[in-house]
DNA sequence: TGTTTTAAGTTCCAAAATAGAACTTACAGA
DNA sequence: TCTGTAAGTTCTATTTTGGAACTTAAAACA
């Protein structure tokens, strides 16, 4: 199957990973998050070849991730910014940093803390409910059909 | 850069993505969530091919987020069931979805509803700080260099 | 007994994507 | 004029993927 075939499918999953869900777009999307805004800072902070980084930026502005906008008129310079429905991936980059502190960190421990600015704590993203504020885990969950299932997708 | 260095870095969005941040790999885990454990399940739900399959199950079993387990001695049959660790992610696989729900679901709404089986409604995923328990946006966090930072990385 | 089916892969080739490096364009400053 | 910078584009070689067929081992069917 391909990338185009994989967006099509009646699942939320799906529909986000085609368009985030390769290694180098998530890993720009962390340097959005961590304020990169230019070409030339993705790749040398990356090491991305300077191709695909050119199609991955296309690629998020074409979903409306990033905007890319003009900082200089003359000569012409553009940087990238994380719009609304970019900046509403925070909890999948949250999500994935968090994991990797807790199972992919050295011995120093996590390369980076977080500081919840309002409380003024370094934390760790905890997952709710929006329901009823508890924490969730994978058993408590059960799924079924929404009203956007397909008939014959399981 | 490959994927061998990547894994390097000292980044723990970087390790993350290095084991989970293929599109099949994050397909795969959703399967795993909704309980699907063999070979052939995945391959016809999927239509991954069975040579990336295989691979993509080989590496995920190296990383210690499934187990691969015999279902039947005779003749020899396996199945992969997420360990903790695997169960970990689950917070990623719910903030894909949830973006996805957001973002990309069509005219006829979510493809899939959670239920949250301790209070029984249908929920969202939130995200909220492990000190104060409120919820956490992209403007309310501030990074700084942790333990496990290295000198020559920003 | 011989044939088909099932599960879990492996093998093969052609097509697509990626890595790495060089090149381009447009302007600024020395 | 020469050098530098930003934001790409182009080129070739290598790697990965897609798609299909093949393998192995046992069970079920006719």
């Amino acid at each position: 199957m391909r990338w185009s075939e994989i967006k099509e499918e009646p699942c939320s999953l799906a529909r986000t990973v085609s368009v985030i869900g390769d290694r180098w777009t998530l890993l720009i999307l962390r340097d959005c998050f961590l304020g990169v805004r230019r070409f030339d800072d993705f790749q040398g902070r990356l090491g991305v070849t300077r191709h695909v980084l050119a199609d991955r930026l296309t690629k998020l502005v074409e979903h409306g991730v990033l905007a890319r906008s003009p900082y200089l008129e003359h000569p012409p310079r553009f940087e990238y910014r994380l719009t609304q429905k970019g900046r509403d991936l925070h909890p999948v980059i949250m999500g994935l940093v968090h994991w990797g502190d807790m199972h992919m960190a050295g011995e120093d421990g996590r390369p980076l803390l977080h500081r919840h600015k309002r409380c003024g704590c370094d934390f760790d993203p905890v997952l709710v409910c929006s329901a009823c504020a508890e924490p969730v885990t994978a058993r408590d969950v059960e799924t079924r059909p929404g009203p956007g299932a397909r008939l014959d997708w399981s």
